[in-house]
DNA sequence: TCATACAGGACTAAAATAGTCCTGTTTACC
DNA sequence: GGTAAACAGGACTATTTTAGTCCTGTATGA
């Protein structure tokens, strides 16, 4: 019953990436810094949003990622969604497989109109607006306070990386929902 | 994203309890072909139900549970809660530790409306009124037309369990919010 | 007193979540 | 044209959550 950290942490990407100037290119590495995400997760993410359409990805030297048109006009259940796919309160909302004998349900409606709730309100809050409202610290990367825990959309920078602590090696499939 | 199933098994229960005659005592084994959930597993939500105060357990022969005037006063969110805890839609919106940047966040405002307005609905909804509208065929456990899959608060009778086919023994807490 | 039925704890299994790491490709710049 | 910076993407892992099972104990109605 909460969003996944993947998604949390696109929402952060995004906001940011709406609150530099426009066209500016920002590579992983400070995206990472400033959502507070590891790297290498976040390049999972990246991909998604960037085959989901929002961002655009620069190859090469001085590459980096950069807010489409797409990404600055989507809401944020866009850039979910974009990430965790379709969101269903319970099983029985799932689209494709839609709950056989709804009408003999007494809960469904509700699940139904509770979900249908959520969404709307997270269908109306779009990207480029929830910045302008809120422009806080354009952040670039440098570094900023350091701040111990983070909320989907905060953006905290933080100096240095923790725990490096691994030795295996492994594959990642973010679930898109196309 | 999405309800667990252990709530959602709680709200067949309850649903089902009051659709028969107040007062009705039904048996674990008849709750579980009505929900279509595993005998075993709906023990611990019944207990857990009972703990919270929904229902009333009556142990001994001819013992079962059945429905307390709290839980038919309860809504949806209250069974809900009872077997989930306490639902956020982010990390940072879990109560005791809020995000300590709110207002430096974007995205904070509006995780909050769409959980609230989801609440709202779910807190609304009680399962007498859900009950009242929607009589359906109070089952009392006899055998009725087997559905493939099931719906929150759907009642499908169920004849016979499938795949029986463990061997280790184990335990289970549910997370009980209190 | 005994069969029936709930209470509750210990344990398990499978799936989802949250990552890491390595190899390859693209591209700007010297 | 070579090289370093940076993304692409697949393979693998580790942790947590979810979804269960099973067994022993206790209460209780007939």
């Amino acid at each position: 019953m909460q969003l996944t950290r993947a998604a949390d942490y696109a929402v952060r990407v995004v906001t940011h990436l709406a609150g530099v100037p426009e066209g500016t290119v920002v590579p992983k590495s400070i995206l990472a810094k400033v959502s507070d995400a590891p790297e290498s997760f976040l390049a999972k993410i990246l991909q998604a949003l960037t085959r989901a359409g929002l961002i655009e990805a620069r190859r090469g030297a001085e590459g980096g990622f950069l807010l489409l048109e797409r990404g600055a006009q989507a809401s944020l259940l866009d850039v979910v969604e974009s990430i965790d796919g379709p969101i269903a309160l319970n099983v029985c909302l799932n689209a494709e497989l839609s709950c056989h004998r709804a009408s003999g349900c007494a809960a469904h409606q509700v699940w139904r109109r509770a979900q249908e709730a959520m969404l709307a309100v997270l269908r109306e809050a779009k990207i480029a607006q929830m910045v302008d409202r809120h422009p806080g610290k354009p952040n670039t990367g440098s570094l900023g306070t350091p701040e111990p825990q983070g909320c989907a959309g905060c953006i905290e920078p933080d100096q240095g990386s923790k725990n490096q602590g691994s030795k295996n090696q492994g594959s990642y499939t973010l679930r898109i929902h196309e």
